[in-house]
DNA sequence: AATCAAAATATGTAGTACAAAAAAGAACAG
DNA sequence: CTGTTCTTTTTTGTACTACATATTTTGATT
């Protein structure tokens, strides 16, 4: 009898599911398109809780969720009590609050090594392009710093070396993106470190190339200099 | 008389504002620690919503603002209401929900642009170290598809040409990480349409090269390839 | 024992309440 | 009339309760 009509509630299937995303999916993906249609810059006052919250009908706890993420994504920041403002773009923000090797694969950990590979060994053409003399004399500084017999400093030395070398593309991200990536470095240069054996090609060899050879000498000059990191590269692509 | 003793409120000021953060905040870092601590692994299911306010003395919106950071930042899944378990790591996943280029000043815009030389020149090492024949054969299909009169199908040509390079590598991450950028390109590329010139090297003299050439040659070619955004790159600089 | 239904769980959402900090407004003195 | 101080208002931060809904577990029935 009544069983005749068993279960009609899977009915309503049919058009809600559209949205398998939760209020608070929706009210992340509202404030987005919000902030972009409105053409909000950093620093702009952004609506108050409750108004968005009653502008879309939704409770302010689900507001307060989706705000929580775009502050986790640092798109916006919360002024105190004052209100929220839209933040200064960052596109490695975010990327700093995953990055840790403890959560992460040795597989992205080994592409991490390889990506940093690549960035060095396409330094090149970009530096011979910004490269000025004060740089020179910097990097100067930082080679007649080193000592070579020192293990204990030889990973100091090639983060200041390889550092001004990120700094001299001018390039902002760049040069954030390889400083956050350096931990991730260090992570596997010390599974490295058993085999490591010095390059051919010393940072005081690839300074006097920087100044007087060309781009094409450079870009030898550091795939040498990288030599025992690529050899490293090759014992891991075979296991 | 009792103005002598105003606003003693602020006494309390002392022990607890070591913590400037919120207790939101502080959940966030707290299970932060525990996931390592605890070495979860993906797919572990986590605590309860309730168990993890309770243990914490905090409040379940708390907890759910929390949650939903982690959630943002692609640490964590929720599966329905089942439960939340760790996700997969995924360093670039928070990293894609913040590429906008809408929201991006053209400084960082640019910086991309550079970005994506860098990888580009850099990336010839790798490849020779990876490059199977079967590379070679798809990268001739996808040469001899093209329509060198066809400016519509340009950018389109790149990418599939380029992407098949970076997937080349063997390496997910960077694989990854350059269809991200990808758009981000196009969108600097729109700029620099009008000034674009082909570069004295085509994709199929580069696959020539990747087939007989060595490693530098490949660097040349690449460079010579690029030619006309270092070009590009150039006149940004001097702006 | 297998199947189907009911209860127990856990997340998703709404709503209320209040504390605290900042801003805005009002009152007062010079 | 102006500047300072006090009060009120606004807004975020936090807690608590309640209930809907989906999933799992348990229990009952054949």
């Amino acid at each position: 009898m009544e069983k005749s009509k068993p279960n009609t509630k899977h009915l309503a299937f049919d058009l809600p599911k559209l949205h398998n995303l939760t209020m608070a999916d929706q009210v992340e993906l509202k404030l987005r398109e919000y902030f972009k249609k409105k053409a909000f810059k950093p620093g702009d006052l952004l609506p108050k809780e409750l108004e968005i919250a009653a502008s879309l009908g939704v409770s302010r706890n689900i507001v307060r969720e989706a705000l929580s993420r775009l502050k986790a994504l640092g798109l916006i920041e919360t002024k105190k009590k004052r209100g929220m403002v839209l933040a200064e773009p960052d596109i490695l923000g975010s990327f700093e609050k995953v990055l840790d090797p403890l959560i992460m694969p040795d597989s992205t950990l080994y592409d991490i090594f390889g990506l940093r590979l690549v960035l060095e060994m396409g330094l090149a053409d970009v530096l011979y392009m910004y490269k000025t003399d004060q740089d020179i004399q910097e990097l100067e500084k930082i080679v007649t710093k080193e000592k070579p017999d020192s293990e204990k400093f030889r990973i100091k030395n090639e983060i200041a070396f390889h550092g001004k070398l990120y700094a001299m593309t001018n390039n902002h991200t760049l040069m954030r993106f390889q400083s956050l990536l350096l931990p991730l470095f260090d992570y596997v240069v010390a599974f490295e470190k058993d085999h490591y054996k010095p390059g051919g090609v010393s940072h005081a060899d690839l300074l006097q190339i920087l100044r007087e050879g060309t781009v094409e000498d450079f870009r030898k000059g550091m795939r040498l200099h990288l030599e025992p990191h690529f050899a490293w590269l090759e014992h891991l692509k075979n296991k």
